[in-house]
DNA sequence: GATACATGTGTAATCGATTAACTACTGCTC
DNA sequence: GAGCAGTAGTTAATCGATTACACATGTATC
């Protein structure tokens, strides 16, 4: 900077002005300027630039899995939104691990992001309550906290789960399986509690990690206690429910209606197609971003719940007569 | 910092010293630098740090596109790889788009990332020079540019495409589409080159651009065309052409033949399963970031080849005997 | 011609760390 | 006890920007 300062004949202060887009100086200086830090190449240094504003114009953004479908689509959109407004985001990966989450956010404050988007892994206040009494933004994304107190965007899924109850019940099935998600967290516990209680005890449940494996493994379990029916309450458990389904080479729907929270692209390729319930990935992500951009600008923006439908393409068989 | 110096009783220096575990501070005076550092919750500013020791401990990584799970693979095992030396990572999605991925490319070097992985969008060498020049370390990723000078991770599926040939061929396929990359992509253009070499004559090549919506047009204009085999060079084409292929109602393997470079968790679960060319994502992910680190350490890394291999799963039908 | 006011630019403090150069103290040797 | 070495800690410069304040110049007003 103080090149292109003495490049251009005026002080680090005029280039700065020149930078920032100030109204004090003339078309001509402005002009010369540009020319001098066109011709050296020069671009300005963020970090140092940030040291003084104490803005980044980033935000952070931690989820439970990159590997997830779900969580890449809405880094996807939460990163897009950000864009459009100006901001980067650092993500973080914290692998369903607690620990790992906690390490991530502390490092993004050490960066001193201007705001930060968390997947909390588990249902404990106390790491966004740090975050908080660091006077750092947060919005909580898909999950919540006990006693959160700052804004949360998540999909609601409680009417599409009863509709999905409704059908299981009614077309006979008496042993349904629930692969749920882990009691501590807050999709994992409202979920299967909204599905269990509205299949009125036909309901037996499991409990996975939101993982691949550990839905094969649930899977395995409920089957071999004589499910007919099959729900896995996120798509990686769905994937690896699915994976054991085949393997005993059980047929959907005769043999086994299933169904599966999120939908994949690929969930339509299937034969049948398998039911789901969709949640609004690109809207969440989309709407965390802005809501997280409005705290930052001081305003108190609402919590947003959007909903989660329920679509079927056949995977429950005479359940979707 | 100056209060944590207060409160022990010392000068930021020694402070200093002890965050960075200099030897000459006390063990007793550490002691109440800790304390100190406890008792205030004080956090070092790694902006300022930075700025000082000309050090983000951040690489930057800059890929085609987040929501392809190829691409995402890649980003979690670079992440991984990075934080187990106690870097972070930045994600930066150039969306398919080479002016994307310069804004990008700008935008990380201006934070002072130590280094850069690229996944370019293009074979233009151009902005891979203009970072080099700059002085940041850049490795590239999945793919090369035109007379690169910088070290490259990736995966060589030559081997595995001349065999899938070899089987089409061999079990009398005359026509087969060939559904490729941007031939302004360097995985574009080879993959296809030594598929379309291999076939000798009987490969029809419709070019996408790595995105499912391509992958179905390409498909039914194949299909159209009258071909008895499908690949497609990427999973995201691979996922619309089975979309189209269904969509016409053909069955797989006896109407048409099937096969995609990628592999995916959920290609095993089609009927039947698909036939793929996998690549070692992880290892390639890794392999990067390691190659990246030991640049920015000042050593030369080696181009890294590693072999994508061909996984029979019976979605070439007899082609598979 | 003096006063006031607006305008454009420069000077220097500042953000929060690191670190070279220096000072002060301790203890050892002869 | 003078001289020296070694250790512990301090002072102050520095990284590269932003910005409050000061200053100079030009214009309008009486």
């Amino acid at each position: 900077m103080k090149d292109v300062a003495q490049h251009a004949g005026v002080s680090t202060a005029t280039v700065s002005r020149v930078l920032n887009g100030h109204a004090a100086p003339t078309p001509e200086t402005r002009e010369r300027v540009l020319a001098a830090i066109e011709e050296l190449g020069y671009r300005p240094n963020a970090l140092a630039r940030s040291l003084r504003t104490t803005s980044t114009q980033t935000l952070g953004l931690v989820i439970s899995d990159l590997l997830n479908p779900f969580f890449a689509e809405i880094a996807r959109a939460v990163e897009d939104e950000a864009r459009s407004h100006g901001y980067c985001v650092v993500i973080g990966n914290a692998d369903e691990s607690a620990e790992q989450e906690a390490t991530y956010v502390r490092t993004l404050l050490d960066r001193r992001v201007d705001g930060l988007l968390l997947c909390p892994a588990t249902d404990d206040p106390s790491l966004v309550r740090e975050v908080s009494a660091g006077g750092v933004p947060v919005v909580l994304l898909d999950r919540t906290v006990r006693g959160a107190t700052c804004p949360v965007v998540r999909a609601d899924g409680s009417e599409a789960l009863t509709a999905l109850a409704r059908r299981l019940v009614g077309a006979g099935h008496t042993r349904i399986g629930v692969i749920a998600g882990p009691p501590n967290t807050s999709t994992g516990r409202e979920r299967t509690d909204v599905l269990v209680g509205s299949l009125g005890g036909l309901a037996q449940v499991v409990h996975g990690d939101f993982r691949q494996e550990s839905g094969s493994q649930a899977a395995a379990r409920l089957l071999d206690d004589g499910a007919t029916a099959l729900v896995a309450m996120d798509n990686l458990m769905g994937l690896g429910a699915l994976g054991e389904v085949r393997a005993r080479g059980l047929q959907i729907p005769h043999e086994i209606a299933f169904a599966v929270f999120d939908d994949q692209p690929w969930f339509p390729l299937l034969d049948p197609p398998i039911t789901v319930i969709a949640q609004p990935t690109v809207e969440m992500g989309r709407a965390a971003a802005r809501s997280l951009l409005a705290l930052i600008d001081g305003r108190q923006p609402d919590d947003v719940r959007l909903t989660a439908k329920l679509v079927l393409r056949g995977s429950l068989g005479e359940a979707e007569l």
